[in-house]
DNA sequence: AAGGAGCCCAACCGCCTCTCT
DNA sequence: TAGAGAGGCGGTTGGGCTCCT
Protein backbone atom coordinates (compact mmCIF):
# COMPACT_ATOMS: atom_id res chain seq x y z
CA UNK A 1 0.00 0.00 0.00
CA UNK A 2 2.61 2.12 0.89
CA UNK A 3 0.75 5.47 2.51
CA UNK A 4 2.65 8.54 2.42
CA UNK A 5 2.18 10.26 5.93
CA UNK A 6 0.36 12.49 6.59
CA UNK A 7 2.66 15.22 8.22
CA UNK A 8 4.88 15.20 4.77
CA UNK A 9 3.75 17.66 3.43
CA UNK A 10 5.43 20.92 2.72
CA UNK A 11 5.08 23.79 4.58
CA UNK A 12 2.95 21.59 7.34
CA UNK A 13 4.00 23.23 11.06
CA UNK A 14 4.57 20.48 13.09
CA UNK A 15 5.87 20.61 17.05
CA UNK A 16 4.22 22.50 19.85
CA UNK A 17 0.70 24.28 19.24
CA UNK A 18 0.28 28.11 19.99
CA UNK A 19 -2.60 29.65 21.37
CA UNK A 20 -3.26 31.41 17.67
CA UNK A 21 -3.69 27.53 16.33
CA UNK A 22 -5.47 26.93 19.27
CA UNK A 23 -7.79 29.51 19.10
CA UNK A 24 -8.49 28.47 15.56
CA UNK A 25 -9.07 24.94 16.10
CA UNK A 26 -11.29 25.60 18.94
CA UNK A 27 -13.19 28.08 16.96
CA UNK A 28 -13.39 26.11 13.80
CA UNK A 29 -14.44 22.84 15.99
CA UNK A 30 -16.98 25.01 18.09
CA UNK A 31 -18.15 26.51 14.85
CA UNK A 32 -18.38 23.50 12.39
CA UNK A 33 -18.30 20.41 14.71
CA UNK A 34 -15.52 17.63 14.40
CA UNK A 35 -15.47 15.49 10.84
CA UNK A 36 -12.97 15.03 8.16
CA UNK A 37 -10.34 15.68 10.22
CA UNK A 38 -8.28 15.97 6.75
CA UNK A 39 -10.05 19.10 6.06
CA UNK A 40 -9.87 20.40 9.33
CA UNK A 41 -6.54 22.48 8.74
CA UNK A 42 -7.27 23.41 5.81
CA UNK A 43 -10.65 24.99 6.73
CA UNK A 44 -9.42 26.11 10.34
CA UNK A 45 -6.54 28.24 8.04
CA UNK A 46 -3.79 25.43 9.83
CA UNK A 47 -0.63 24.66 8.91
CA UNK A 48 -1.06 21.16 10.18
CA UNK A 49 -1.98 17.85 9.49
CA UNK A 50 -5.48 16.64 10.11
CA UNK A 51 -4.21 13.86 12.40
CA UNK A 52 -2.03 16.40 14.40
CA UNK A 53 -5.63 18.45 14.57
CA UNK A 54 -7.56 15.61 15.77
CA UNK A 55 -4.62 14.73 18.61
CA UNK A 56 -5.01 18.36 19.84
CA UNK A 57 -8.47 18.42 20.14
CA UNK A 58 -8.85 14.95 21.78
CA UNK A 59 -6.20 15.01 24.06
CA UNK A 60 -5.73 18.61 25.28
CA UNK A 61 -8.79 21.09 23.89
CA UNK A 62 -11.76 18.93 24.17
CA UNK A 63 -13.89 20.67 26.84
CA UNK A 64 -15.03 17.65 28.27
CA UNK A 65 -11.66 16.35 29.12
CA UNK A 66 -10.60 16.22 33.12
CA UNK A 67 -7.34 17.26 34.10
CA UNK A 68 -4.75 16.32 36.63
CA UNK A 69 -3.89 12.90 37.86
CA UNK A 70 -6.26 9.96 38.14
CA UNK A 71 -7.74 9.13 41.24
CA UNK A 72 -6.93 6.36 43.49
CA UNK A 73 -10.28 4.66 41.83
CA UNK A 74 -9.76 5.12 38.33
CA UNK A 75 -5.80 3.77 38.81
CA UNK A 76 -7.42 0.74 40.17
CA UNK A 77 -9.65 0.70 37.04
CA UNK A 78 -6.66 0.96 34.82
CA UNK A 79 -4.82 -1.72 36.08
CA UNK A 80 -7.42 -3.60 36.36
CA UNK A 81 -8.45 -3.00 32.87
CA UNK A 82 -5.18 -3.09 31.83
CA UNK A 83 -5.29 -6.38 33.14
CA UNK A 84 -7.87 -7.52 30.85
CA UNK A 85 -6.96 -5.63 27.95
CA UNK A 86 -3.15 -5.01 27.69
CA UNK A 87 -1.85 -1.59 26.35
CA UNK A 88 -5.04 -1.38 24.46
CA UNK A 89 -5.52 2.34 26.21
CA UNK A 90 -8.17 3.56 24.15
CA UNK A 91 -10.35 0.81 25.19
CA UNK A 92 -9.05 1.67 28.46
CA UNK A 93 -9.95 5.63 28.68
CA UNK A 94 -13.14 4.46 27.39
CA UNK A 95 -14.06 3.60 30.93
CA UNK A 96 -12.89 6.38 32.11
CA UNK A 97 -14.98 9.65 31.17
CA UNK A 98 -12.99 12.18 30.75
CA UNK A 99 -9.54 10.53 30.47
CA UNK A 100 -7.54 9.98 26.94
CA UNK A 101 -6.00 7.37 25.69
CA UNK A 102 -3.09 9.52 25.89
CA UNK A 103 -3.33 10.12 29.12
CA UNK A 104 -3.70 7.13 31.04
CA UNK A 105 -0.96 5.59 29.07
CA UNK A 106 1.47 8.28 30.36
CA UNK A 107 -0.41 7.95 33.54
CA UNK A 108 0.39 4.15 33.17
CA UNK A 109 4.51 4.77 32.08
CA UNK A 110 5.03 7.22 34.58
CA UNK A 111 3.15 6.16 37.74
CA UNK A 112 1.38 2.75 37.56
CA UNK A 113 4.46 0.67 35.88
CA UNK A 114 6.50 1.90 38.75
CA UNK A 115 4.09 1.33 41.84
CA UNK A 116 3.27 -1.92 40.29
CA UNK A 117 6.84 -3.12 39.78
CA UNK A 118 7.53 -1.66 43.78
CA UNK A 119 4.36 -3.79 44.90
CA UNK A 120 6.67 -6.85 42.91
CA UNK A 121 3.74 -6.94 40.34
CA UNK A 122 5.08 -7.11 36.32
CA UNK A 123 3.06 -4.57 35.11
CA UNK A 124 2.79 -6.30 31.96
CA UNK A 125 1.61 -9.78 33.07
CA UNK A 126 0.20 -8.47 36.37
CA UNK A 127 1.51 -11.39 37.92
CA UNK A 128 3.86 -11.36 41.04
CA UNK A 129 7.75 -10.70 39.58
CA UNK A 130 9.81 -13.81 38.94
CA UNK A 131 13.70 -12.67 40.11
CA UNK A 132 14.80 -13.66 43.31
CA UNK A 133 15.08 -9.86 44.03
CA UNK A 134 11.61 -9.26 42.75
CA UNK A 135 10.31 -11.56 44.88
CA UNK A 136 12.12 -10.68 48.46
CA UNK A 137 10.41 -7.11 47.48
CA UNK A 138 7.22 -8.73 47.12
CA UNK A 139 7.41 -10.26 50.43
CA UNK A 140 8.09 -6.89 51.91
CA UNK A 141 5.25 -5.81 50.64
CA UNK A 142 2.49 -7.59 51.69
CA UNK A 143 -0.53 -5.05 50.46
CA UNK A 144 0.75 -5.84 47.02
CA UNK A 145 -2.01 -8.51 46.56
CA UNK A 146 -4.32 -6.67 48.68
CA UNK A 147 -3.98 -4.04 46.73
CA UNK A 148 -4.64 -6.15 43.68
CA UNK A 149 -7.78 -7.79 45.53
CA UNK A 150 -9.05 -4.29 46.04
CA UNK A 151 -8.96 -4.44 42.06
CA UNK A 152 -12.40 -6.30 42.37
CA UNK A 153 -13.87 -3.74 43.51
CA UNK A 154 -12.57 -1.27 40.96
CA UNK A 155 -13.60 -4.05 38.08
CA UNK A 156 -17.18 -3.32 39.11
CA UNK A 157 -16.63 -0.03 38.46
CA UNK A 158 -16.93 0.60 34.81
CA UNK A 159 -17.33 4.60 34.98
CA UNK A 160 -15.81 5.09 38.27
CA UNK A 161 -17.36 7.90 38.63
CA UNK A 162 -20.70 6.39 38.31
CA UNK A 163 -23.48 9.21 38.24
CA UNK A 164 -25.91 10.33 35.59
CA UNK A 165 -24.09 13.19 34.04
CA UNK A 166 -21.12 10.85 33.44
CA UNK A 167 -20.37 8.97 30.29
CA UNK A 168 -17.38 7.36 28.46
CA UNK A 169 -15.10 9.29 26.38
CA UNK A 170 -15.81 6.84 23.61
CA UNK A 171 -19.22 7.00 23.78
CA UNK A 172 -19.27 10.72 22.49
CA UNK A 173 -20.97 11.13 19.45
CA UNK A 174 -19.09 13.84 16.84
CA UNK A 175 -19.95 16.61 18.81
CA UNK A 176 -21.86 19.25 16.99
CA UNK A 177 -21.09 23.05 17.78
CA UNK A 178 -24.28 23.24 19.61
CA UNK A 179 -23.37 20.62 22.11
CA UNK A 180 -20.10 21.66 23.29
CA UNK A 181 -20.25 23.17 26.49
CA UNK A 182 -17.25 25.37 27.34
CA UNK A 183 -16.67 24.46 30.63
CA UNK A 184 -15.99 27.08 33.93
CA UNK A 185 -12.79 24.63 34.53
CA UNK A 186 -9.76 24.56 33.83
CA UNK A 187 -9.94 21.25 31.92
CA UNK A 188 -8.51 22.92 28.71
CA UNK A 189 -5.64 24.61 29.91
CA UNK A 190 -2.60 22.93 32.11
CA UNK A 191 -3.16 25.20 34.99
CA UNK A 192 -4.48 22.36 36.96
CA UNK A 193 -3.36 19.40 34.25
CA UNK A 194 -1.55 17.94 36.72
CA UNK A 195 -0.96 17.18 40.67
CA UNK A 196 2.16 18.63 40.26
CA UNK A 197 1.21 21.91 38.40
CA UNK A 198 -2.14 22.31 41.34
CA UNK A 199 0.16 21.48 44.13
CA UNK A 200 3.38 23.37 43.15
CA UNK A 201 0.85 25.76 41.77
CA UNK A 202 2.62 28.43 39.30
CA UNK A 203 4.85 27.11 37.45
CA UNK A 204 3.15 25.46 34.80
CA UNK A 205 0.60 28.09 34.31
CA UNK A 206 0.92 28.73 31.33
CA UNK A 207 -1.94 28.28 28.11
CA UNK A 208 0.44 25.03 27.70
CA UNK A 209 3.43 23.50 28.18
CA UNK A 210 3.79 23.31 24.47
CA UNK A 211 2.79 26.93 23.88
CA UNK A 212 5.29 28.20 26.58
CA UNK A 213 7.77 26.42 24.28
CA UNK A 214 7.05 28.23 21.19
CA UNK A 215 8.56 31.83 20.90
CA UNK A 216 5.17 34.20 20.76
CA UNK A 217 3.18 32.11 22.87
CA UNK A 218 4.50 31.87 26.32
CA UNK A 219 1.14 33.56 27.66
CA UNK A 220 -0.25 33.41 30.87
CA UNK A 221 -3.71 31.90 30.40
CA UNK A 222 -4.83 35.28 32.38
CA UNK A 223 -3.32 37.29 29.13
CA UNK A 224 -4.98 35.11 26.28
CA UNK A 225 -8.18 36.52 25.33
CA UNK A 226 -10.02 35.28 22.19
CA UNK A 227 -12.76 38.72 21.95
CA UNK A 228 -12.60 38.19 18.11
CA UNK A 229 -13.58 34.74 18.09
CA UNK A 230 -16.77 34.21 16.18
CA UNK A 231 -18.20 32.00 18.86
CA UNK A 232 -21.48 30.11 17.33
CA UNK A 233 -24.75 31.40 18.21
CA UNK A 234 -25.96 28.43 20.21
CA UNK A 235 -22.91 29.25 22.12
CA UNK A 236 -24.60 32.42 24.17
CA UNK A 237 -27.28 29.80 25.26
CA UNK A 238 -24.52 29.20 28.24
CA UNK A 239 -23.75 32.97 28.16
CA UNK A 240 -20.39 34.54 27.78
CA UNK A 241 -20.03 34.05 31.45
CA UNK A 242 -19.70 30.50 31.33
CA UNK A 243 -17.71 30.32 28.43
CA UNK A 244 -15.00 32.90 29.69
CA UNK A 245 -14.50 30.45 32.63
CA UNK A 246 -12.53 28.45 30.09
CA UNK A 247 -9.04 29.68 31.08
CA UNK A 248 -7.96 31.00 28.12
CA UNK A 249 -10.22 32.47 26.97
CA UNK A 250 -11.08 34.03 30.41
CA UNK A 251 -10.65 38.16 31.10
CA UNK A 252 -9.01 38.80 34.05
CA UNK A 253 -9.59 42.23 33.98
CA UNK A 254 -11.29 44.66 36.20
CA UNK A 255 -14.85 43.27 37.65
CA UNK A 256 -14.20 39.92 35.62
CA UNK A 257 -13.37 36.43 37.71
CA UNK A 258 -10.17 35.10 37.26
CA UNK A 259 -10.55 31.29 35.54
CA UNK A 260 -9.32 30.03 38.85
CA UNK A 261 -12.19 31.85 40.40
CA UNK A 262 -14.61 30.59 38.34
CA UNK A 263 -13.49 27.34 38.49
CA UNK A 264 -14.08 27.06 41.85
CA UNK A 265 -17.42 28.86 41.44
CA UNK A 266 -18.36 26.75 38.86
CA UNK A 267 -16.26 23.41 38.56
CA UNK A 268 -19.33 21.44 40.01
CA UNK A 269 -21.93 23.62 38.56
CA UNK A 270 -20.99 23.31 34.86
CA UNK A 271 -20.15 19.28 34.81
CA UNK A 272 -23.44 18.64 35.73
CA UNK A 273 -25.18 21.37 33.75
CA UNK A 274 -23.11 19.73 30.89
CA UNK A 275 -24.88 16.25 31.02
C1' DA B 1 24.19 28.41 43.03
C1' DA B 2 25.11 25.19 39.48
C1' DG B 3 24.40 21.39 36.88
C1' DG B 4 23.26 16.68 36.17
C1' DA B 5 19.61 13.15 36.55
C1' DG B 6 15.18 11.89 36.35
C1' DC B 7 10.26 12.92 35.71
C1' DC B 8 6.43 14.23 33.08
C1' DC B 9 3.57 14.90 29.20
C1' DA B 10 2.39 16.89 24.60
C1' DA B 11 3.17 15.62 20.19
C1' DC B 12 5.04 12.79 16.51
C1' DC B 13 5.57 8.48 13.86
C1' DG B 14 4.20 4.59 11.64
C1' DC B 15 1.24 0.76 11.50
C1' DC B 16 -3.50 -1.06 11.73
C1' DT B 17 -8.38 -1.08 10.78
C1' DC B 18 -12.37 0.37 8.62
C1' DT B 19 -14.92 2.08 4.77
C1' DC B 20 -15.74 3.07 0.17
C1' DT B 21 -15.27 2.31 -4.71
C1' DT C 1 -11.64 -8.80 -4.22
C1' DA C 2 -8.20 -5.43 -4.17
C1' DG C 3 -6.71 -0.88 -3.67
C1' DA C 4 -6.90 3.63 -1.78
C1' DG C 5 -8.03 6.98 1.60
C1' DA C 6 -9.05 8.41 6.18
C1' DG C 7 -9.27 7.87 11.08
C1' DG C 8 -7.58 5.46 15.11
C1' DC C 9 -4.19 3.42 17.99
C1' DG C 10 0.04 2.37 20.53
C1' DG C 11 4.94 3.19 20.94
C1' DT C 12 8.29 6.56 21.25
C1' DT C 13 10.57 10.96 21.63
C1' DG C 14 11.89 15.75 22.81
C1' DG C 15 12.08 19.29 25.77
C1' DG C 16 10.65 21.76 29.85
C1' DC C 17 10.52 21.28 34.68
C1' DT C 18 11.79 19.60 39.37
C1' DC C 19 14.69 17.34 42.45
C1' DC C 20 18.97 16.09 44.26
C1' DT C 21 23.78 16.38 45.07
Amino acid sequence: MGRQPCCDKVGLKKGPWTTEEDKKLISFILNNGQCCWRAVPKLAGLLRCGKSCRLRWTNYLRPDLKRGLLSESEEKLVIDLHSQLGNRWSKIAANLPGRTDNEIKNHWNTHIKKKLRKMGIDPLTHKPLASEEQLSHQSEHHEAPSAYSDLSTAANLHCPLDGPETFCTDEVPLMEPHEIIVPCTPSATPCSSSSRSSSSTTKRTTWSSSSSSSSNSSVKAEEIQIPSMEWPESVSFWGMDDFMGWDFISHDGEGKLSSTDLFNQNQEQWKFELF
